[in-house]
DNA sequence: CTGAAAGCGCTTACAG
DNA sequence: CTGAAAGCGCTTACAG
């Protein structure tokens, strides 16, 4: 570590500047600029130099100068409502799966919660803060879309709202997930299949990805002559009981739920328990829930891709920024795990 | 919305600058500059005429041109690892309350996970990326308190580490939390308490709250002739299960639980109402969880001021960023709610 | 109360 | 393969 005097007292105690590295090892503060980024080649020998200059000063490139330079900030939006109902983990693990990636291709994420409206989406962006942003939690008719379309930088939704149009979506395939669920418990016999399903507000609020998993049940019950019904569920035993019962009374004949319920599935197993419910015996149980919960919890499940949805809206974003053209709708698929929790309709 | 040709053919289809705004307003660009920030007075007829022109022009500042200039970035990095065993909710919640508050003080936040070492920190601070660091899930022993010590730049860690020295600390008193649990127990007749405490990784890696609400635990248990035992525990039935026998092997005459785990809490009441425990009557229980919370559960808690917290940290970094001096450690009290869930221990 | 100008620390044509 | 210089869009002394 040399913090020796470096020479011009200009920099009293300020920062390390590309021209303190140059000078240091002898060079432009160009090449030491074209070292870093790779966009000229630099001989071996002035690289390594340049390196060890780097390495020796502690240099660390100011971001804002080479955001003004570069007009690039190397930043992503993330606009992350916290809505009630939502579960929080989930969405955690999304911005963790966004932070990695993002990190992986050298940007970093700014974090907007409590946008509902475009307001902060506007000077995010029209100040060049981010170079792009990524839009949780979105819903069929999203507030924020209008904004997001006038924004003039590269945007990319988690979800799909009612009309995308042009916009950069990804997301599970949220009617597939719902459809392969029920060609696996209609595959087993079973007529009637009820969902318990997200808390109400998430319905309420249109959120797209829980309509369309709704569709995406519904239409392959009726596609294969199985009774759907659905109830909203919050995360609580008492609401619990009140969703099965309702399911219950609905549909007689229930042989099998669904849960799209991240946070009543730590409830589940004891309610039926406490019921003299046996999975699969008396009830096949089919969750749907992130792959990294589903290597945990013993039940079958139609499993959310979180991390990959995530790594691939950073994806998206990169592709934009590197001129590229991107579909609109990026779907991931949804794969069904077994975990014994699904079986057989037994005749009665 | 004027967006007429400018003049000057210079800026073709590029971001509005404070030059576009100073030329449509008939002044000089550092009059915008200061009728923007307020550093030096401008006339009423001028500054009205300016902020037309701002808003006409959609302009926001370019944040990195106003980094470099200013030598501030306006943003916070915020380093929330996301370790095992810790509650993610309440992780959200402080992140959520540190971006409100940085952003009523015109301050964004960068969020920064899986950062073990220092590395992301020592970029981000050498880089001017952000101003200062707020640091979430402090260990007693956390391997990033080197790399802080030498940043150079203000940091605020939620949590106190072993040796706090002059590192700038906020959290809330959890020594004094334990102790006015177990106050308010012995108050009430209790003399064997138990606690169901957070998962054992929190313990292992010597997270510093954990340890600090125990030792406060412990220490009122001493001073106050009132036996404690604890056991860590998972968020499962299976481990509740686990801990709540291995607190009555402890203590036979166990009459009183605290439940420091958020993510147990739901599953409490359905486990002690299938072992036949009517609380408080059989079992005094006494949560701790953030205040938000304890609004919505029916226990007596003993409450984390989330909210606070995280506003409190904000704070802590303002002040220094102000060129402020401010006291290493500041504390927050802890409250205890009454829900009706404790009670006097009943004669046998 | 206001303006002209230097400078913040980079990147990137332009030259060689 | 390398350097000198312009310019990115602001802020802030310096002048008046």
């Amino acid at each position: 570590m040399v913090t020796t005097a470096r020479g011009s007292g200009r920099h009293r105690h300020g920062h390390v500047t590309i021209n303190d590295v140059a000078r240091a090892a002898g060079v432009a503060p160009s090449t030491v600029s074209y070292a870093l980024s790779g966009k000229r080649s630099v001989s071996e020998e002035v690289r390594r130099r340049i390196q060890e200059t780097i390495a020796e000063l502690g240099y660390e490139p100011h971001a804002g100068a080479r955001a003004l330079a570069s007009r690039r900030s190397q930043i992503i939006g993330l606009v992350m409502p916290l809505r009630r109902g939502v579960h929080v983990p989930i969405l955690m693990e999304f911005a963790a799966a966004i932070v990695t990636e993002a990190r992986s291709h050298d940007h970093d994420v700014l974090l907007l919660t409590g946008e509902v409206d475009g307001d902060g989406l506007r000077r995010v962006a029209n100040g060049s803060l981010a170079d792009a942003v990524i839009l949780m939690d979105v819903e069929e008719d999203d507030p924020r879309i209008p904004t997001v379309r006038g924004l003039g930088r590269p945007a990319v939704l988690i979800g799909l709202p009612d009309e995308p149009d042009d916009l950069v979506c990804t997301d599970l395939d949220w009617e597939a997930a719902g459809r392969i669920g029920v060609e696996h418990l209609a595959a087993l016999g079973h007529r009637q299949v009820g969902l318990v399903g997200q808390p109400p507000q998430v319905y309420e609020r249109h959120t797209g990805f829980a309509e369309r998993f709704l569709r995406g049940l519904l239409g392959a019950g009726a596609a294969l002559d199985v009774e759907v019904a659905t109830q909203p569920c919050e995360a609580s035993f008492g609401d619990l009981r009140r969703a099965l019962d309702g399911l219950r009374s609905a549909l007689p004949d229930l042989t099998a739920v669904v849960v799209h319920n991240e946070a009543v599935l730590p409830l589940l197993r004891e309610e039926l328990t406490s019921r003299g419910i046996s999975v699969p015996e008396d009830l096949s149980v089919l969750s749907v829930e992130p792959d990294s919960m589903a290597r945990q919890v013993p039940l079958s499940a139609v499993t959310i891709p979180v991390d990959e949805i995530g790594r691939t809206a950073v994806r998206l974003v990169m592709h934009q920024l590197e001129g590229h053209e991107v579909e609109a709708a990026t779907s991931l698929p949804p794969r069904l795990v077994e975990h014994g929790s699904t079986g057989a309709v037994r005749h009665r």
